[in-house]
DNA sequence: CCATGTGAACTACTTCACAGCC
DNA sequence: GGCTGTGAAGTAGTTCACATGG
C-alpha cells in the first residue's frame, strides 16, 4: 500500500494550500470565459472581481502555482488556462461513473460541464434491474451486479455516489475495493474510507440549514438590537459568495 | 449553569463561527438518528465518530452553544436536539422557491428531506410556458412571469436557483428585490447581491477539479516522483470527510 | 472517576502594504 | 506608472491538555 502518506505536508515547501486548490476551478472558470472572448491579458483586480474575491487573496493563491503573471502588465489568460488546468489534472481524461440513477443522478448525467473538463461518464449504475438497458442522457444504465468490472474495464477512479442513505456506504465500500480513491458523495451520510481515498460531499439540506441561521439571525436583528454592531449584518462582502469556509450539499433520489 | 441565562445569539457576543454553524446540521443528523433508535445519551467521542469529525472539535462547537452536557455522562441526545434546532432557526417554518425545473430542479423538489426539517417547498417556477401548470413533485410548476407575487404571497426569504448559467443573475436580481435575502445557487455562476443577502453555492465541476487535483497527486506519488517536489499529499485524516474548508459545488439542467 | 468545557498553543488562511520589475 | 509577488501582520479555526464538576 501506501506508505509515504504519514508525513504530514512539511512546513516549508508544502504543496498549495487547500483553500487555493479549491478556488482554481473558481479562476478557471471566470478564464475560460475571458478566453471566449478573446481577451488577451487579465489584471488581478478584474479577474479577482470576476472570480467574486478579493485581489490580494488571487495573486496571493497564484503564487502558490508560480510567477506566471507580469508585472505591470497582467496575467496572459491562454496561458494561465493552461497552468490551472494542469495543476488541477484536467489536461488528462478522468472518466467517472455515477451510482443511483434516480432524479438526482439523472440530472448529472446530463449535465453538460461534465465533458467539457476532462470528466467522461463512464457508466450510469443503478441497483433496479428495471433501470438496466435504459438510456439516460444517451448512456445505458448497467446494474450493481456489474460494479467492480466497469469500474476495472474502465479504469475509474473517481465515483459519484447518487444513492439513497442507506445504499451510499455499501457502494462506497465496494467502489473503493474495486479501486476507486476519489469519492464525491451526494447522500446524506458521512462515508468512512480507508486512508489514501479521499470523500467530498453535497448535501442541500445541510446548506439550506446554513442559510436558514443566517436568515434567522437578520429576522431578529431588526426588532430590538441596534448600536453595538452594525446592524447592517454584512455578513460578509457581497461579492465573496458562500465559497469560504463551510460545508457543502445536497441529497440522493 | 453559572451565569444564569447566558446570552448566546444575542446581539452583543460575537456569536457562533461560520465553521461551527456548518458543524451544526451534521451534528443534528447524528442525533436525529441516535434519537430515533431511543439512545438517551451520547459522549462526545461517539457523536464525534457518528458526525466524522473528531470530538475535541465537537465539544468546543458546543460550548458556543452553551453548556448542554453533564460532565462524567455525556449529552443528552433529546435536548441537543431541540437545542440545535433552535439555534439554526429550524423550528420555524421556512418557505423556499426553486426556480429553474429542469432535470436539477425535478430532483430537488423530489428531495425528500426537504419538508423534514422546517424547509417547505412553497412554489416552483420556470421560464419555459410549456412547463406551467404541470405538476413537478406534486407542485404545479408557475411561470416565471409571476415571480414576485410567488415570493411576497408566500413570504418566501430563501430561494434555489437551479436555471442555466446564463439566466442565474437576472432571476437573483429579481429573487432578491422581491425579498428574499438568501439563495442557495447551483448554477456554475458567481452571483452578485447586495449587502445583507447570503448566497452559497453548489457547483458539481468544482468538485470534481477538486477530487482531480488530489488524484493526480496520488497518481505521481507512486511513480518515480522525485525528491524535489513533496510527494506527500496526505491531505487529511480518512475520517474527516470534505466539509472542512472548502468549496462545494453542482450544475443546472 | 469520567467526560465535559475551555484557556492556551498551534496551524491554516486572509489581508495588508510595499518592494521589485516591466 | 502600474501591477505583480510576497514578507509580515492579523484573524479564524483546530487541537491539546487539564481543571472542573456531576
Amino acid at each position: 500500500m501506501a506508505t509515504g502518506r504519514t508525513h504530514r505536508p512539511a512546513t516549508r515547501s508544502r504543496g498549495i494550500p487547500e483553500a487555493t486548490v479549491a478556488r482554481l476551478p473558481l479562476y478557471l472558470r471566470a478564464l475560460t470565459a475571458l478566453s471566449e472572448r478573446s481577451v488577451p491579458t487579465v489584471s488581478s483586480e478584474e479577474l479577482a472581481a470576476a472570480a467574486g474575491v478579493n485581489s490580494a487573496k488571487l495573486r496571493k493563491d497564484f503564487s502558490y502555482l508560480g510567477s506566471y503573471g507580469t508585472r505591470g502588465v497582467g496575467y496572459d489568460v491562454e496561458y494561465l488556462v493552461y497552468q490551472i488546468s494542469r495543476e488541477l489534472g484536467l489536461t488528462q481524461d478522468w472518466p467517472v461513473v455515477i451510482v443511483g440513477i434516480g432524479n438526482l443522478g439523472a440530472a448529472l448525467a446530463n449535465y453538460g460541464g461534465f465533458a467539457s473538463r476532462g470528466f467522461r461518464v463512464a457508466a450510469l449504475i443503478d441497483a433496479d434491474p428495471a433501470m438496466a438497458g435504459k438510456p439516460v442522457a444517451g448512456i445505458p444504465v448497467q446494474h450493481t451486479d456489474d460494479l467492480e468490472r466497469i469500474i476495472q474495464d474502465n479504469g475509474v477512479s473517481i465515483g459519484v455516489i447518487a444513492t439513497p442513505a442507506g445504499a451510499a456506504q455499501p457502494v462506497c465500500d465496494r467502489l473503493v475495493a474495486a479501486g476507486v480513491t476519489s469519492i464525491l458523495n451526494f447522500a446524506p451520510t458521512v462515508l468512512s474510507v480507508p486512508d489514501g481515498v479521499d470523500v467530498r460531499k453535497v448535501d442541500l439540506s445541510i446548506e439550506l440549514q446554513i442559510l436558514a441561521f443566517h436568515e434567522q439571525r437578520k429576522a431578529g436583528e431588526e426588532s430590538g438590537a441596534d448600536a453595538a454592531v452594525p446592524a447592517a449584518t454584512a455578513r460578509k462582502a457581497s461579492a465573496e459568495q458562500g465559497p469560504d469556509g463551510d460545508v457543502p450539499a445536497v441529497m440522493p433520489a
